[in-house]
DNA sequence: GGATTTCTACGACGCCTGTAGGAGGCTGGG
DNA sequence: CCCAGCCTCCTACAGGCGTCGTAGAAATCC
């Protein structure tokens, strides 16, 4: 069950980004919501990613209107908890903590975060 | 330095993962540490991908028997580190104490690994 | 020593992904 | 009314990846 993978490629999830973070949007408005750090890309290009999200259920598009509005209809949330979970599962044995372990050691945190971690531990230790 | 993604598909992934649990061997050995879930495949797609891994530097590869003996180069660490990384910048935002929030909070994790985490905390926190 | 197994080398193929170009339709400004 | 823009649709193409098959050499087994 829902060993679902929710394969996407990093152009696809980049496209993804920009609708979770600008909203449900045209693909001019999603074009101008990617990624700074990316190479720019031709508007079609986005379009074809669009439609690519669209058939695979991952996003939603409204056509009512001339220019088609996009929206995510996967959430950041899930695809970050399926995308930890599968990274347990290749690169930790499946071991949980081994990973939290690694990841508050070799990622610098902030003193905040860590009391905040701490916090939610505590929390969750009752 | 280390930007460096270490672009490996899952099956190279599933074979780094052998070399790194079964330690060197040629690839009738790897063939036997592939994951056990893993579909079954031929003798020759093992060996396909232990030519790419070496071709893209991250396992080296012994000729001087028939046999040829394959080792990984690449460290389940380096890997792990650059996922962790790659997965922060990509689904985080960069910010690494959403991530890790997260990761104890939907996956989860047992006393003993909370407790251990915590002692960790604690240990960095001075 | 011929048959069988075991390797390596090389090529192939189909799918997915990133990227884009061109054709053709609606629209608003002159 | 016509042109410049913007939009969608369709097509394409190259590179990566997963998966093998076959050919030919080397070792092994009666």
């Amino acid at each position: 069950m829902s060993d679902n993978e929710y394969e996407l490629g990093s152009a696809e999830l980049d496209v993804l980004r920009a609708l979770w973070d600008g909203g449900p949007g045209t693909v001019r408005d999603v074009m101008g919501h990617l990624p700074a750090r990316r190479r720019k890309v031709a508007y079609t290009t986005v379009q074809t990613l669009l439609n690519r999200l669209e058939q695979k259920g991952y996003v939603k598009c409204d056509k009512s209107d001339i220019a088609h509005v996009f929206r995510a209809k996967l959430t950041r949330e899930r695809v970050q908890r399926a995308r930890l979970k599968s990274m347990i599962g290749q690169l930790y044995d499946g071991a949980v903590g081994a990973m939290a372990l690694h990841l508050v050691k070799t990622q610098k945190l902030s003193r905040e975060e860590l009391a905040e971690l701490q916090k939610l531990i505590e929390k969750l230790d009752e």
